[in-house]
DNA sequence: GCAACGCGCAACCATTGGGTTGCACCTTCT
DNA sequence: AGAAGGTGCAACCCAATGGTTGCGCGTTGC
């Protein structure tokens, strides 16, 4: 079994895959196939300023970019440009409401991506004991 | 009820001791603390290329930089880099051995990691429908 | 001893990406 | 209608970072 743990979520990816989903579409629900899903949310959680957002916005349980900037040492553009990227990942969503713009969390992505994390570790764990094995000449 | 979730591992919490280990040959050690611990695997898991030599070093259980470059797009420097984040984030760890130095994965942070991301998730997930309880007059 | 192999360090380049500012456009309130 | 509040887009800046090449040095093998 050649990458049989499957470190890499894009193993067989599609170069020009964008998913290029929008916000609104409620996408957070839907089963996702898991692929570089994985991957989005971990370069989205990769930047701290971007979880604390999360963090922020998940205290709030809904709020605007520009709330969001007020309690984050950052502009409200900036954060704006991180709930794009949040959105891609399919961590957050965010839907129009009259002149404002509210986001909320999306609990799924995460738990799909500690899953496979999870399935990782375990699988370097066998990997180990594996090679353990055979080097005390099981 | 502040950062109650803690979507931030920065924010002061120490995840699971962490498993005080030093690697060798990588250069750099990971002497984090610990409390930062899920944030440097967070931002390490962040790259394609660092998500590949894992899978790579998983698989061969123990290999040496420039094993891991003849068989990756990059150069061996290239390698070494990664193999130096990856073991300041504790997911590897080297010894050198004559004159190669082998490199092996570490599952632990990994699943720190994993159930660091279960638990926000989680917390995400209450607050939502505590939420959705209050919205609907409950 | 000498050549070959492998590693580590350092300099350097190009791109990414987080952040800011400025501005135009659409709601809401008076 | 007009002012105020809020968003979105675009241009721009700068630091971080992934990647490369070149070189000196220890280790192994002939």
């Amino acid at each position: 079994m050649t990458t049989g743990g499957g470190t890499e979520p894009d193993a067989g990816r599609a170069p020009s895959g964008d998913a290029g989903r929008g916000s609104g579409a409620g996408g957070g629900s839907g089963a996702d196939a898991g692929g570089d899903a994985v991957a989005e949310v971990l370069s989205a959680l990769a930047d701290p300023t971007r979880r604390r957002i999360l963090d922020a916005l998940a205290a709030h349980g809904e709020a605007t970019a520009t709330v969001l900037a007020a309690e984050l040492p950052v502009s409200r553009q900036a954060v704006v440009k991180h709930l794009g990227v949040l959105d891609r990942a399919g961590l957050v969503t965010g839907h129009r409401e009259g002149r404002e713009a509210r986001y909320r969390v999306i609990p799924e992505r995460l738990g799909v991506t500690a899953r496979w994390m999870d399935r990782v570790a375990a699988a370097w764990d066998s990997r180990l004991s594996a090679i353990k094995r055979l080097a005390e000449g099981g």
